[in-house]
DNA sequence: AAAGTATGTTACTTTTTGGTAACAACCAAA
DNA sequence: TTTGGTTGTTACCAAAAAGTAACATACTTT
């Protein structure tokens, strides 16, 4: 028998990450934690008190926030920095089966750690709409809204494609119907902006 | 004692409504319906095999379907019609909890009757879809991808509101922040139209 | 080396949930 | 009115989930 604490929390936390992959934060349960990472369930609630906490460290070790590098924002062609900055979110989302379980989650609990997370992704979000304003001569409503529209759209989209085809027939588990709708977002933004 | 199977039936399926309004469909268990209903769980069991079978009945029951009649489509102002029709999407949404709660469980559910109700949706708003184009002189593609892109940031935007109030700054758990996005997708619909 | 604490194991209790058996009351048809 | 099936009640059983107690082993400190 080795003694690590270090070593156990993070077998622990592992184990989170598998459930949260395959199965989604609601799956996250003391007995599945415990067996999934062949540690006793007792270290658990030692370590992280309740499966609360263990969420909590879950999300904060994770980096779960948009990563995106708000000190150097766009200059010139504001057309294609929007472009491209969607590109990048769809991106993000589409490969990350956690990041999805966790929008996903988002849309149904009420866990503390949550409103943490949506105020930095808040924060983010508003730097980026301000500059685009800044740059477009749009209004800030405006801008806000577009964002809106897109973002809110493919985080949908997104998670629907874990459990579902076909989106007015657009093929949402596959690239070609990804294609389709980033053809779509570009036309947008050639018209509006 | 009074037997009447009828009302039975009912008072379990209304129970059902309830619990779906208030928690959602992933909160429709069994002892949750029984002591709900104050009937016996074994009546649930009996008349409707079991909790799937239940939830078939009341999504049967209940018409969920986009309640558009294809048979008068447009005629006319296509930009009128579309701003139209998502009014119509977005009040449907926002004035059912039961709707954003199907809505939301159809991102994590494999239940079979979802598949049924996905193909009957499909097919309203491919006919929509159509007859948009045939109008507009649009391809199917872009009108679908435009749709998409609404539609599916409608229904994420009516489900977060539930649990989050602001998204990109915007109000979304109530009038106003709907009001600037109705703005923003008429905005859109007279550029690109 | 002895004592004390942190770590880990085992086995248990409790609670919740799902599922069923056995019986009682009602209704309708013969 | 007896008989048979339907409806409803009660009380259980079983499985899964959360949570804890008691003990054993390793490490650290003195």
């Amino acid at each position: 028998m080795i003694k690590d604490r270090d070593n156990t929390e993070r077998r622990i936390l592992d184990a989170v990450g598998r459930i949260v992959e395959r199965e989604g934060f609601e799956a996250v349960r003391i007995n599945a934690v415990a067996s999934e990472s062949g540690m006793s369930k007792i270290l658990i609630y030692r370590y992280f008190g309740s499966i609360d906490g263990l969420l909590a460290k879950y999300l904060e070790d994770k980096d779960f926030w948009l990563n995106f590098d708000t000190s150097q924002l766009p200059q010139g062609d504001v057309k294609a920095f929007s472009k491209q900055i969607f590109r990048a979110y769809i991106n993000m989302l589409r490969s990350s089966p956690a990041l999805r379980k966790l929008y996903r989650w988002e849309l149904s609990s009420k866990h503390p750690s949550i409103n943490e997370l949506r105020k930095r992704r808040e924060e983010t979000a508003l730097k980026i709409i301000a500059s685009v304003c800044e740059l477009s001569g749009e209004s800030f409503d405006r801008v806000a809204g577009i964002s809106t529209l897109v973002t809110a759209s493919v985080s949908y989209l997104c998670i629907l494609g874990e459990n579902c085809g076909v989106y007015n027939s657009l093929q949402i588990d596959s690239d070609s119907g990804w294609e389709k709708l980033l053809e779509t977002i570009d036309f947008m933004f050639d018209k509006i902006l």
